[in-house]
DNA sequence: TAGTTGACGGCCG
DNA sequence: CCGGCCGCCAACT
């Protein structure tokens, strides 16, 4: 089935390998992909990560502050941030406790 | 068809 | 030190 879209599945696969208690960035992400810079084309894919099989952690994915940022499109404001802290990962306003602890380098494969 | 937006990042002023 | 602008790829209006 390869698309035009490899990309976007190349994310998906990317988000899915990253280990509980550990954290992303988009930026990682886009460069491990290919799409170094393409940091936005991650946030459209996480988008599409609402119905996609097996279901993308998104929640493990913040911007390179380490801020939650994209837990307005959860179900729930509050649901990324429970979904960090249930893996052990500490969150406070919307912030990553020890970021650099828990930030993980993504890889294909 | 073209323009704008989007869960971002990096560089320049 | 702080603010603003551009760049990445795809999708939506």
């Amino acid at each position: 089935m390869k698309k035009s879209s490899d990309a976007y599945e190349r994310i998906y696969a990317l988000v899915r390998n990253i280990p509980e208690g550990k954290v992303c960035t988009y930026g990682d992400i886009a460069e491990a992909i290919g799409s170094k810079g393409g940091a936005r084309l991650v946030g459209w894919a996480m988008n599409g990560s609402h119905n996609a099989n097996p279901p993308v952690p998104a929640h493990r994915v913040v911007n390179r502050l380490g801020q939650l940022s994209g837990k307005h499109h959860f179900p729930t404001p509050t649901a990324m941030q429970e979904l960090l802290e249930a893996e052990g990962v500490k969150v406070k306003d919307d912030q990553i406790l020890d970021f650099a602890s828990h930030r993980w380098k993504p890889t294909l494969s």
